[in-house]
DNA sequence: CAGAAACGGTTATGCGAC
DNA sequence: TGAAGTCGCATAACCGTT
């Protein structure tokens, strides 16, 4: 189908070589949230962890307007906004919509390279002469969207990668933002420096001390002064970036490197025999993702919060690769124990497993062992029994004691 | 054959993004 | 003054092998 209405260019440039568009999601979960309950709509709604230590996950506008911001605790959030209505994180759903909006885009190109649930990259060079012009296309996917998913969202237009996606940032909310070839160094000099990719807070608090507050001073300040400060990969790393410079091309299907599972408990835990069932719990939901992705990992993992918010991790490489539970629990035991945390209160457990890869020629190795093979072939029927019947009704038994609920 | 240097894998930490 | 859950990337130290 094509368009020819004449593409709004919002920017006041042409779109000319403005081949990248990046789209997100407005508010994604509270979108969706008002979506399903349109008793919601102009209210203030957080999604979020409400009981006890949660963060703001999203939150309409409406609360944003009282400062509520993502990442904020729940509790301080509620006291900006006391009236706010929190709701609980329906995943399950938002990854729902989330495959249906990616579907769109992927009727578009099938140049889509998605960053999260919310946002995705498109490279729409092959749909211009189907389609129209990039502003057009993202003018249409955003009414598709919005009339096929029933939320907004905001597009940015640009020639890199980079760009697009500051450029989303001028058209939200419910916007499009195009910018055109020869204003991309106009637009990126006056930009404070954290919109830089790989700017966060400690970096941003480096570079101020040498006076540096916005992407112009990094574009007119020497590699070799910045590398001194921030060593060399991340100095050329902003200083092209500064300068529009973004050789990154759009890349679908990325695999994934690392799978991983934590839990922030509602209050510490110093109880070694329910540190162990909550690890013994991580440890299967860690391996049913590897099982259901068809991988095996050669690298668990641990990671240990204390009540007074220091981190330490722990990892092992196992002699080949798993995707079986009772593997990875016994080795985030081991790790577990050689911390010697006898009595630390401990505020989150976490297991990550790496170095992952198609589940193959493993079968083979595991012949030597009978053990491990008799555990995952259980495991294994665990899992056709929690897709049947749902989550949680089967599972070890020493996790289904009401102590040890959490 | 002893020892140096390069190298790749492992482990731990920190930062950043959504 | 309270800090989720999942990711990726960089760095540095260490280690064993070549």
């Amino acid at each position: 189908m094509k368009f020819d209405i004449p593409s709004p260019l919002h920017a006041g440039g042409n779109d000319q070589g403005c081949n990248i568009l990046h789209v997100d999601m407005d508010a994604f979960y509270a979108s969706v949230e008002v979506r399903d309950n349109p008793t919601l709509l102009g209210k203030q709604v957080i999604v979020g962890h409400g009981s006890g230590r949660g963060v703001v996950l999203s939150a309409t506008y409406a609360a944003r307007a009282l400062g509520v911001r993502a990442a904020m605790p729940v509790s301080q959030a509620i006291r900006l906004a006391p009236h706010a209505l929190v709701i609980e994180p329906r995943m399950a759903v938002y990854r729902s919509v989330s495959e249906q909006v990616m579907s769109i885009f992927e009727s578009v190109t099938p140049l889509v390279q998605p960053l999260s649930l919310d946002e995705a990259f498109l490279d729409v060079s092959g749909a211009l002469k189907l389609m129209g012009s990039p502003s057009a296309i993202g003018e249409m996917i955003r009414q598709r969207v919005h009339d096929e998913e029933g939320i907004t969202c905001s597009v940015g237009v640009a020639p890199t990668m980079f760009v697009a996606k500051l450029a989303t940032n001028f058209a939200k909310p419910d916007g499009l933002h195009v910018v055109p070839v020869d204003q991309v160094l106009n637009f990126l000099h006056p930009l404070p420096l954290g919109a830089l990719w790989g700017v966060g807070e400690k970096t941003a608090s480096q570079l101020d001390r040498l006076g540096m507050r916005t992407v112009a001073d990094i574009a007119n300040t020497p590699v070799k002064i910045l590398s001194r400060v921030i060593g060399d990969t991340l100095a050329h790393h902003l200083v092209d970036l500064a300068w529009g410079r973004d050789l990154r091309i759009v890349t679908p299907n990325v695999a994934e490197k690392s799978i991983g599972a934590e839990r922030t408990f509602d209050q510490d835990i110093d109880d070694s025999e329910l540190l162990g069932a909550q690890i013994l719990d991580l440890s299967a939901k860690l391996a049913t993702r590897l099982r259901s992705s068809n991988q095996v990992a050669k690298t668990i993992t641990l990671k240990v919060r204390s009540a007074n918010f220091t981190t330490v991790t722990r990892s092992k490489s196992l002699d080949s690769a798993t995707d079986v539970g009772h593997e990875i629990y016994l080795t985030a035991s081991q790790l577990f124990h050689g911390l010697n945390l006898q009595r630390t209160r401990i505020r989150l457990v976490g297991l990550r497993a790496t170095g992952l890869r198609q589940e193959g020629d493993r079968s083979v190795q595991l012949a030597f062992n009978d053990q491990i093979t008799r555990w995952r072939d259980a495991e294994q029927v665990m899992d056709k029994v929690t897709e049947k019947f749902g989550q949680s009704k089967v599972k070890p038994a020493r996790l289904i004691r009401p102590e040890t609920e959490m």
